[in-house]
RNA sequence: CGGGGAGUGGCGCAGCCCGGUAGCGCACCUGCUUUGGGAGCAGGGGGUCGCAGGUUCGAAUCCUGUCUCCCCGACCA
């Protein structure tokens, strides 16, 4: 008799199997708010990670980190009006302060342009304080109808970008670098997934923003989520805000800003892009813990050699994390493990230590190999490459596999029930079009220019739609 | 807000129709035996059955009210 899976398959019911991994990997809890989430330690050792690799490529864009406070004014929210229309619904308001009622209502941040923009006012006076580059981590607010852990909730943590140029072609160019060479290069390099990038349709950018740029990533079900996102704020906060500078010919200008931002949402997307039926799936060079060293028995000395192998991967610079707790049977441990997605176990029994081998485990192919002690330390790390690489091609084969080209509304419907379709931008343009994706939940994700790069806007020739459902 | 469902140990559920003061699986604790893929056996701890009224000798069960949560649709990183 077959054992009863320890996840729900994701073929049976994929959202029952994204619950499963965050109760079984131990990675969230909901809060006791609706829309609220309890991170745990494995969960937000990934995130710790995420930022910690996010900073380098924030800091090495010339961005620099800031805080600003998680109460804003609620006037500040109204001096600009397509923001304060996009975020009214879902908005926390703190209206009682000290026991008292407060005479001008609190926002809880649902973003930070208002607050960053006042200060940016005030911050900037000259050409030479340009450009002001800005990032802040914290946490936001937004109130959310139908949450879900990590994808959609409505406290989230993320980090938001927040800069002032002299020009237009500056704030441009530097929104899409941010894109790029932070959130591209990260989620590819890093994250292992082969994101796709384009702009927005101009109905579906940020409150407030004249262009808005994304990353978006296709999970195995074939939805697709929205992982990044960039946008050019134009002059709209700058005129709310009075950012202005004093050009080389001492004229008064008004500045060009951008907001950039990326969050806990990362979280979900890792789980669904690389998760199998048999738990999570980390790669490597994103994973706090890249190895676990497997003590099956403590007999003959088995504990003794994983701990100096232990020892010798952390001192060759992995990310090791020893097991020796044989109080535990080992197929329970080894299973915990793979839940977890460790990329690779090193188990040691006695029989390995009598044979002078490990045996070495790969998460994501599940492939046993025996590996001499005196090779672990030079095999590991090589091959943690090696899995963070199959981790993209695989990814990537299953994102081509799934796209399809078309060339009609009917056939973006068609395409869009198992993945992602690729269509004319002309094709779904139109009001019309978009409702009729509407019907079956499809809706244009970016657009971009035939070779996958990202267009200047909408009304470029040869442009195409990536159009799925999504997250 | 529209449509559907559910509230019973930490989690998942049964019991309710045919009232008699609570049970199962997982998890947890102790002991022994185990440990090369989710251990076995024995013993044990833990719930005023969402809340408030009512009916009754007696309510998880019947009646009324109320609150909350979940799922499906419209907004969103």
């Amino acid at each position: 008799m077959a054992k009863a899976p320890v996840l729900t398959p994701q073929a049976e019911d994929f959202p029952r199997w994204y619950q499963d991994v965050l109760n079984k990997a131990e990675l969230a809890d909901n809060g006791p708010v609706r829309g609220t989430m309890v991170i745990r330690p494995y969960g937000y050792g990934l995130w710790e990670r995420m930022q910690a690799e996010m900073d380098l490529r924030i800091k090495a864009c010339g961005a620099e980190n800031a805080y600003f406070p998680l109460f804003i004014p609620e006037s500040y929210l109204k001096r600009e009006a397509d923001h304060v229309e996009g975020f009214s619904p879902e908005l926390a308001v703190v209206t009682h302060g000290g026991g008292k009622e407060l005479e001008e209502p609190i926002v809880v941040r649902p973003t930070s342009e208002t607050v960053i923009g006042e200060y940016m006012g005030k911050w900037i006076q000259s050409y030479r304080d340009l450009p002001l580059l800005l990032n802040a981590w914290g946490n936001v607010v937004r109130w959310e109808l139908r949450p879900r852990l990590f994808l959609r909730t409505t406290e989230f943590l993320w980090q938001e970008g927040h800069t002032a140029h002299a020009t237009r072609e500056d704030a441009a160019a530097y929104a899409a670098r941010i894109l790029e060479d932070a959130y591209r290069a990260f989620m590819v390099d890093i994250l292992a997934m082969p994101v796709l990038v384009g702009i927005k349709p101009s109905y579906d950018r940020f409150a407030g923003a004249i262009n808005t740029l994304a990353c978006e990533g296709m999970m195995r079900d074939g939805k697709a989520l929205q992982m990044g996102t960039s946008h050019e704020l134009g002059q709209n906060f700058a005129k709310a805000f009075d950012i202005q500078y004093l050009d080389a010919d001492s004229k008064q200008q008004l500045c060009w800003t951008t907001s950039w931002g990326s969050s806990t949402r990362m979280v979900g997307g890792l789980i669904m892009c690389h998760g199998d039926d048999r738990g999570l799936r980390v790669p490597p060079r994103l994973a706090h813990i890249q190895v676990v060293v497997l003590v099956i028995r403590d007999e003959d000395g088995a504990g003794g050699v994983a701990e100096g192998i232990h020892d010798e991967l952390v001192r060759a610079g992995v990310r090791s994390r020893l097991d020796d707790r044989v109080d535990t049977a080992f197929g329970r441990r080894s299973t915990d493990w793979e839940l977890k997605g460790v990329p690779i176990r090193l188990e040691i029994g006695p029989r390995d230590v009598a044979d002078g081998q490990a045996v070495l485990v790969r998460r994501d192919t599940g492939e046993k190999t025996p590996v001499p002690l005196t090779e672990i330390a030079t095999t590991v790390p090589r091959l943690l490459e090696q899995i963070q690489a199959d981790l993209l091609a695989e990814a990537t084969t299953m994102r081509d596999e799934r796209t399809t080209d078309v060339d009609s509304v009917e056939g973006v419907l068609e395409a869009a029930s198992t993945g992602f379709a690729r269509v004319p931008w002309p094709v779904v343009a139109g009001e019309q079009a978009a409702a009729r994706l509407g019907t079956k939940a499809v809706t244009v994700r970016c657009i971009q220019r035939e070779d996958g790069s990202v267009p200047d806007d909408e009304d470029e020739d040869g442009l195409y739609a990536i159009c799925a459902r999504s997250y």
